[in-house]
DNA sequence: TTGTACGCGTTATCAT
DNA sequence: ATGATAACGCGTACAA
């Protein structure tokens, strides 16, 4: 089933097919409704193939993710195909993982695809050494390239994130302004949005004039499940001496973790120990007691991503940048309305 | 660039250069060489558009998933995606919800692209009122349509799911071997695979001659991610003189829910409750202590699902029913060394 | 308002 | 072993 059949049945031109498939305002009703009436009738649609090799497109995007199993990143992919499809574009997952070889791969593969643009989930895209980036830059030489929670200086490059730094400095100045002065601060992803994460907590405490010590900063480099393996982590930390009555964490599952270390050292939540995680994911409802956290609002992003995005491909002026605020959601893991002293 | 930009470099007719690039052996050594030579210098790449509309497939197959942000959902979605994409397919996503006229549209949608085929992950995608599936007997008339955990007679369908009968009857007799008879199973899901799991705790209440009580089967209603809403739902139940000492879920974050409800109510696990949950996620170590669950060993489902949507591909007999068996992983919130008399 | 004819970049079928 | 050429199905400039 063709535009030629419709044409043919229809009596009328292909030409006239096409106008009315696409909706051109030169076409008199009546033979309008006549080839409409024929489509309709034989359930045609246009062949998509056909259609991307002659206006170059086929309205698609790729969403390059590095593991779409990962709690947060699930949760953007998912909001972003929904906003994507919403505005009339189709999808294509990549789950390119950690390494940057395969992320390279990925990107090549999408390209040659010839999608639209493409959005990479998460700021694990963007390397900590700069020339690593240059399969980015490359990529935008030839579509628009959207960034999620990451930050990178480049001619069509687009990103969207959160005040990462901000968000977490104010989690930390609202531990430390409730007496909680050797706060953990516990990461595993040293990626951009990583780094200002941690420098948010490193500022809040040069703005308290808290020492800074190397100790209190502990890179967790265990899978991004293992709650049981962070408790332990945990556990080897207080008996090699280290004390702490907060835990401000750059993930719920390290949270989660500490959580769990609590429990099983009968320290009392938030009595003993304060704990803050990042992210406000189901794991911090799915604790006892529930785990404040910080919400980036990544619905949010997700669609002002997809919105510029949009905009872009439409040949509209866009944001080069847009950045929104975190929040902290309050929770039983921490108790800010008492002055707790330790 | 084109494949006509090549073959005017390297001297050569178009069609010399496409035998090259699709590795035809009818290619005199020399001459492919200065064709691939020519491309690579080039960084050439066909246009998969062109290529597409030539042989009426671009090596995509489309996943349909209900919510892709479900943390069960989510694996599904990244073990078919990394799976497809090793086999040399792209995926095209498109996560519909759950409302059966908003499955329909997106499977249209992903018609009108014309994939390869089509994957439906989770047993959702099947409806109980068998007239409501005509869409996906429609669809397989085109395209071969692959089933993740459902199950249904269908020419060009073809299913791969977990024996969730067996499964959750092992769970629940375990549970009765143990000496607990007053099971209460909590269920959020009446698809397919909801109402096989169902059915498995029912069998084995059978077999060991305990009552059937409708009140000891409880449907929670509430959102997927609502742990907090079923660990009130269990406290009410409890209110309302219901009792139980064992909760069989087919969920983990049900499971979740009664664990959480046990420790507001001051009730020990396994002590005074014994839970399993289902799926073996990570909500299962989470918690505190950690949940004993079902597992039914996704990642060879999807690796296996893959395979068989490939082999149709290639057009070789596969196999229209592939049923793997689900595997209790027993944790601390079960205790069946010991026999305790409740 | 409508129709004709060409271009999009491949693959594949013929000849040679 | 290689080249010329016809599909593939659509959008669109141009002609009518």
């Amino acid at each position: 089933m063709t535009i030629y059949d419709i044409s043919r049945q229809a009596g009328v031109s292909i030409a006239t097919v096409s106008r009315v498939l696409n909706g051109s305002t030169n076409v008199k009703p009546k033979t309008r409704k006549k080839v409409m009436d024929v489509i309709e009738q034989c359930g045609y649609t246009p062949n998509a193939f056909a259609r991307g090799l002659g206006l170059d497109s086929m309205n698609t995007v790729g969403i390059l993710c590095a593991d779409s199993s990962d709690l947060y990143l699930a949760k953007a992919v998912y909001f972003i195909e929904r906003n994507l499809r919403f505005g009339g574009y189709h999808s294509i997952l990549c789950c390119t993982g950690y390494i940057l070889e395969d992320k390279k791969t990925a990107l090549a593969l999408l390209l040659n695809q010839r999608v639209d643009a493409v959005i990479m989930v998460g700021s694990n895209f963007v390397e900590a050494d700069a020339g690593d980036n240059q399969y980015i830059f490359d990529a935008a030489k030839q579509v628009p390239i959207m960034l999620l929670n990451a930050d990178l200086d480049c001619n069509n490059v687009y990103c969207t994130m959160c005040d990462d730094f901000k968000a977490m400095q104010e989690a930390a100045l609202a531990m430390i302004k409730n007496g909680i002065t050797d706060i953990l601060y516990l990461y595993n992803s040293t990626s951009y949005s990583g780094m200002k994460k941690l420098n948010g907590y490193l500022s809040a405490c040069i703005m308290k004039d808290l020492p800074i010590n190397k100790q209190y900063q502990q890179f967790f480099s265990g899978s991004r499940e293992d709650i049981d393996g962070v408790c332990r982590f945990l556990s080897d930390l207080r008996k090699k001496g280290l004390e702490f009555h907060g835990v401000l964490a750059a993930e719920d599952m390290l949270a989660a973790g500490a959580i769990k270390y609590a429990k099983l050292n009968g320290l009392s939540v938030p009595g003993d120990l304060s704990v803050i995680g990042y992210n406000n994911s189901l794991l911090t409802t799915c604790s006892e007691p529930e785990i404040s956290s910080v919400d980036n609002h990544l619905e949010t992003l997700c669609s002002q991503l997809v919105k510029t995005c949009i905009g872009i491909l439409n040949h509209e002026e866009m944001p080069q940048k847009t950045i929104f605020s975190g929040e902290l959601i309050e929770r039983a893991s921490t108790d800010f309305n008492i002055n707790s002293i330790k």
